[in-house]
DNA sequence: GATCGTATGATATAACATATCAACCCCATC
DNA sequence: GATGGGGTTGATATGTTATATCATACGATC
């Protein structure tokens, strides 16, 4: 779960480590982990790329765990509001937490070549989003931090 | 068109110095500022919040400006390419430039309660997703900041 | 066993965005 | 002044993302 940047790793265990966490953080705050919940989990941590609400629900629909776009959205909408997952505003689309362990700022770096995502972890209190919400006058409630551009392996070939 | 915060200010001079900035920026540049994609501008800045492409239309297709979505994407894409306008991702939707003069690295301030947006101009260089990003050997492309929350007037009544 | 809160099921629709092809206009070149 | 290319516009259709609404199921609580 601390996959850091876009290297490469044993995949296995990010699903299986980032199921685990989950499991156990939804029993700490008594949180229902329904089967859709985490299915939806594990279809976004299969892959370290953001997916749209539609072909997650396309996976859903293929095993019998619901058809209408409602059921992918409301999963969506647990696993986001419980910080298991992160909605990308850029894409419209969504991805697993990597850093569930820590309370975090996150930052998500974009590759428009390969599509993969990585959340990086920012100090929030020192990015310029802060800086310039506080000289406003402007209480923060959330901060979108993304980029979009060209990861260390792609970046070469362009 | 420096208007910094969420503050009064005279607003008819946004709209006529930020026309008139594009009026001439158009010009050194050989860019067809035309009709539609004037009057577009203008409706961004008529207001200091985001507008979603289908409203912006509205106005479009009550003027006989044209009647059909891509009307209103098009000059849209022409805005944002130029730099007239900016997306806000996290709104799907648009709002004019309030930095015309400088070439910029934006941090929008969006305003849950009134719905103001206020661009604010940051340093990109110092910003954590630059950090971020230097760390991992990313190539930014695009930057997306945006903070969503209460301005001043809005966050005393909350 | 009635009530309540949470989760699902099901249907419809809203909201946002793009693909495609034809028509047109300006202007430069032949 | 005809030809052709580039950019713009018109028109139609479609694709994609997201939510509203009402009904049903089910375990927990009283
Ligand atoms: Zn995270
Ligand atoms: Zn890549
Ligand atoms: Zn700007
Ligand atoms: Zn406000």
């Amino acid at each position: 779960m601390t996959s850091q940047a876009f290297e490469a790793h044993d995949h296995r265990s990010c699903i299986a480590a980032g199921v685990a966490s989950a499991v156990q953080i939804c029993a700490e705050r008594n949180l229902q982990l329904t089967a859709a919940r985490q299915r939806v989990l594990e279809i976004l941590l299969s892959e370290h790329r953001a997916m749209g609400a539609y072909e997650i629900l396309e996976h859903l629909r293929a095993e019998g765990l619901g058809s209408q776009p409602p059921v992918a959205y409301r999963a969506l909408e647990f696993l986001t509001k419980n910080g298991f997952a992160h909605r990308i505003e850029r894409l419209n689309a969504f991805i697993a937490c990597s850093h569930l362990d820590n309370a975090h700022a996150p930052v998500f770096l974009i590759c428009r070549a390969c599509e993969r995502v990585v959340e990086a972890e920012a100090n929030a209190a020192q990015g310029e989003i802060d800086r310039v919400a506080r000289r406003a006058g402007f209480v923060v409630e959330r901060a979108v931090r993304e980029a979009e551009g060209l990861c260390p392996a792609c970046a070469p070939t362009a």
